[in-house]
DNA sequence: GATGCGGCGGTCCAAGTCGTCCACGCGCAG
DNA sequence: CTGCGCGTGGACGACTTGGACCGCCGCATC
């Protein structure tokens, strides 16, 4: 992983349906040689998908949540994990330290369904309590980070 | 926005590199007309980006916090929120309901970094104290929802 | 109820661009 | 010298992208 790749990276997490020969005109190299990079970036795991970012409330996900997760006494987080990935509703899952086990993000229609959710969740084996924030507006998400990718 | 833009805004969040011929032989349209629908729902706002997702681990970034911004008293939201997008280690960020007026997730190298971009969120005018939550793993992240979407 | 019309949204087509594979060249280490 | 890693360039099929065209539907008119 050198300098080139890390340029490729970045690109590719700005704007993810980069033709290769841009890419290409961008670092300057061939078309073919940007094709390798990525091959192998997306092969070592480096890249791990590429996916569009969609205007949640556009389709009818306008409530956001995070929930802390009490885990009880005899719980197995990695169950707890499985089964809290089951839920759609649950977008990201963080094993965190503190008294929780997890924070989740979920999204979800309305607060009725958010109920709902809460309800499913604490219905989850091993879990005891959740601990609901519920977010006001998302100043900005998921934003590429290239501290160091650059 | 009918059911067919949801099958394609869905194979999108799924695979933000799917080809307009693949997308339309998946919903059973020619490459144009989903050229066509795809650039109306860019334009309308409802696909937001397309962008690579990365191993943060692989470019140097493993280490993750939730950290909770608590507001002084004279705090403006707004000013704060902007202050909080100008540091790029802050990947997210979600006004929320409750005491702490800010959930931020951040992504640094090291906890040693994190202790200095704490720091840094404590010094932006009209933060109070900052509450913060070690993430030790990301089960997942940033999963497409698609309840309502398909 | 027929008829005509206009717009939306699709298909088809064609030119240009891109992806993808392969042969080849270059620099370097063993 | 040889092999290897990594690049270039070329070829060809696939894809993008815009335009011409067409069918359908709703609506106003007769």
């Amino acid at each position: 992983m050198d300098d080139l790749d890390r340029r490729i990276i970045n690109e590719l997490r700005l704007n993810g349906r980069a033709t290769y020969a841009e890419l290409g005109r961008q670092v300057g190299l061939s078309a073919s040689a940007v094709h390798e990079r990525v091959g192998k970036l997306e092969s070592s795991g480096v890249i791990t998908g590429y996916h569009a970012t969609v205007d949640p409330s556009s389709i009818g996900l306008g409530v956001t949540a995070l929930v802390g997760i009490q885990p009880s006494d005899n719980a197995e987080d990695n169950e707890v994990a499985v089964k809290l990935g089951e839920l759609v509703e649950v977008e990201s899952c963080w094993a965190v330290a503190g008294d929780e086990a997890f924070v989740v993000k979920v999204r979800v229609p309305t607060v009725d369904e958010l109920e709902r959710t809460l309800g499913r969740l604490r219905r989850i084996d091993g879990v005891a309590r959740t601990r609901t924030t519920v977010v006001l507006s998302t100043r900005f998400e998921g934003r590429p980070n290239t501290a160091t990718a650059e």
